[in-house]
DNA sequence: TGATGGATGTCAGAAAATTGTCAGCCGGAA
DNA sequence: TTCCGGCTGACAATTTTCTGACATCCATCA
């Protein structure tokens, strides 16, 4: 999963990305207005978390612009304190969910993780497809209910699957996904990911739809 | 456990610090309410114990501006003795529970330590995961029955994880849970105190999720 | 006041796991 | 058959976590 972070003060941007990160997501940042909107204009996200004070452009601006656009990337906005006036230009505006400032690391990526999985269309902390379910409380797959080790990375991978089951995901998309924009890996190294994780999972579990990419069938369909 | 003292009478602060930190909870103490209220609305605390009567900001008026502001922590409230009013508006203000004064160092403990649980989820004194069970009225920690000896921020540790068993803790949020503000420790630290504890406890007790953090599993899962 | 012992942080190195790369193989489609 | 995309297994670099030894600090007690 790979979030886009929005936010001009320097400091508070590294707590932030480090508490995602921790979390398993692949966090890029930015810190000004109008650059946020070109990336999350051109770039596919899996979430935005959107502070509202930005220089050049403001962050309620921003978010008009994409969504005027057909933007439809789930947004978290930062909202300065209580500031009701702001919260509820933020839901007009496209906000998916906001929270207010400040507020506790926790919280944050609690939100963060049922916005995503909420934009997957899935309202519990467990994806199940086939033999595989994925509690993302746990951070665990387990294939037939038995529990599987995974590293951080497999983990990203099937995770990224499961929250898109049924669907054919392309190479280029799992790897602009898995990794940061800027240490972008070989479509290579990928297919040693698939490969360890059909070992650990089971080769029934992850297809391979030659010229397209992968998918985890989604047993209803 | 990290929790909040809010009180001005510097002698009784110490005294109800003292008594919380033999709980084995880490203790952090402010004496107005404007810190107070600052402090609860940036910080990360387990519980936070608000006496109302404060320098600056009164205390009701403090938990007010938490609970208006969406924190979610639980408090309790320290209110004058048999002062009806100020009880009931202390409910109404969101107090989780109030224990009125003078009262005996005991009872705050256990107060405090029914709602922990309750915040946690669980309703009794005793936590159980595997063969692991945490009696936190007599802070002791058994394994297959055996009582186990751990110094205090061994247990600290335990104790915080089983609080959150089931889910995965990173590295800095037991950091951020187990040492005042103050006095935040190197990761290492930490691990030298999971390598210890597991020693005691068995290596089959506390899981590392390389990359992501610490879990006790949740049987039930 | 100095000795003793436990608790806990620090450090450096060991051990283990993760992950990318490479070189070659395989199998389906034209 | 040939080509191309995908698969494999081995290997090595890197990162993360674990360990054990040692240094501190602090409380207790003679």
């Amino acid at each position: 999963m790979r979030l886009l972070l929005v936010e001009d003060e320097p400091r508070i941007a590294a707590d932030i990305a480090a508490t995602l990160e921790a979390g398993g997501y692949v966090v890029e940042t930015v810190g000004d207005g109008e650059e946020a909107w070109f990336r999350g204009d051109t770039e596919d996200y899996d979430l935005i978390v959107l502070d509202l004070g930005l220089p050049k452009m403001d962050g309620l601006a921003v978010l008009k612009r994409w969504r005027s656009a057909g933007r439809a990337v789930p947004v978290l906005v930062l909202t300065a304190r209580g500031s009701w006036p702001e919260r509820v230009e933020g839901i007009d505006a496209g906000a998916d969910d906001y929270l207010p400032k400040p507020f506790r690391m926790e919280e944050l990526l609690a939100r963060v993780r049922a916005l995503i999985r909420r934009s997957a269309g899935l309202g519990v902390s467990v994806i199940e497809a086939g033999p595989l379910s994925l509690d993302t409380r746990q951070m665990r797959v387990k294939r037939d209910g038995v529990p599987i080790m995974l590293s951080p990375l497999e983990y990203r991978l099937v995770a990224y699957l499961l929250h898109h089951k049924g669907r054919v995901v392309s190479g280029s998309e799992l790897i602009e996904h898995l990794y940061g924009d800027d240490d972008a890996r070989d479509i290579n190294a990928l297919e040693a990911v698939v490969k360890r994780l059909r070992k650990k999972l089971g080769p029934d579990t992850i297809e391979t739809r030659r010229g397209f990419g992968y998918i985890i069938a989604d047993e209803a369909s």
